[in-house]
RNA sequence: UCAUUUCAUAACGG
């Protein structure tokens, strides 16, 4: 039953529906987590409809699918709705405060947001991150700072939460001194870092991270590659995604775009087919890339 | 083995 489960979550994960309900169908038994995984499949994939219908067939429903089902509405905008589950459900954990709360603060409802986080029964590094994350996503530089000073613990996310909102605020100065003042680095500094660079035009400076990175993940191989992408040098970035030891669909996603966006729709075009799977960017990049060099009818 | 916060791709919106 673990590995089952493992495996739908594997699916779900990578965006893969179809084969995830295909492997549900065919699970001799089902646990919660079962059920869950399959409802968070839909629901991550934009599918409210049939997350709900999951959720509802559930056989017993623990916080972990009411969880679930708010994070779906959240992420669909529907946070009256969110909320009303929010309320409704018997019990909730930390981590169900915590969608609630990030429901408000993604909504740049600062006030209710707060109002979760002073109301909630336990905080958690999650539940910091999330506020912090509120102000810093929204330019909120000083507000973010001060929830940043406050903090009792932090752990390497929060750093890479304010690094990149110093960042995208044009503070590169500011982004490099949290970068190397900071305890802990993980994958995402990293990517964090390298991704500034990019945007602010120093390719050479992110590369010269990407080389020194000793925990490369499939999201700074496609940092890397975008950046290259973006510059036309379509030699390097082609070079690095061949070199890539794991690809998903954004990696592909991305170079098919890129060669779109440059005018290169039919390099585009056989990239898209050799992709073992596609999503919505999959294709709103194809049709873009037909759209704006002249094919309308392809 | 399932749910929440940060980093890579499209469109939308500014």
């Amino acid at each position: 039953l673990v590995s089952w489960n493992s495996m739908l979550t594997a699916y779900a994960q990578s965006g893969r529906i179809q084969e995830a309900k295909c492997l549900f169908d065919r699970m001799p038994h089902k646990d919660s987590i079962s059920w869950n995984a399959m409802a968070t499949a839909y629901a991550q994939n934009g599918n409210l409809q049939e997350g709900k219908r999951v959720f509802d067939s559930s056989p017993n429903q623990t916080v972990v699918s009411w969880t679930v089902m708010i994070t779906a509405y959240a992420h669909n905008g529907q946070i009256e709705e969110a909320r009303k589950l929010f309320d409704k459900m018997p019990q909730k954990n930390v981590v169900t405060w915590n969608v609630m709360l990030s429901a408000y603060a993604q909504n740049t409802d600062f006030a209710e947001a707060k109002n979760i986080f002073d109301k909630m029964p336990k905080r958690d590094v999650v539940s910091w991150n999330a506020m912090l994350s509120a102000y810093s996503q929204n330019g909120l530089l000083s507000q973010a700072r001060s929830v940043f000073d406050a903090m009792t613990i932090k752990d390497p996310v929060s750093w890479n939460i304010l690094l990149t909102a110093y960042a995208q605020n044009g503070q590169m100065d500011e982004a490099e001194n949290l970068f190397n003042r900071m305890p802990e680095k993980d994958a995402a500094t990293w990517n964090a870092m390298i991704g500034a660079y990019a945007a602010n035009g120093q390719l050479h400076e992110a590369r010269e991270l990407f080389d020194r990175m000793t925990q490369r993940n499939v999201v700074s191989w496609t940092a890397m590659m975008t950046a290259y992408a973006e510059k036309a040098d379509f030699k390097e970035a082609m070079s690095i995604f061949i070199e890539m030891p794991q690809r998903n669909v954004v990696s592909w996603n991305a170079l098919v775009s890129a060669y779109a966006q440059k005018g290169f729709p039919e390099e585009a075009k056989k990239l898209f087919d050799l992709m073992p799977h596609h999503d919505v960017s999959s294709w709103t990049s194809m049709v873009a890339a037909y759209a704006q060099n002249g094919h309308i009818d392809q």
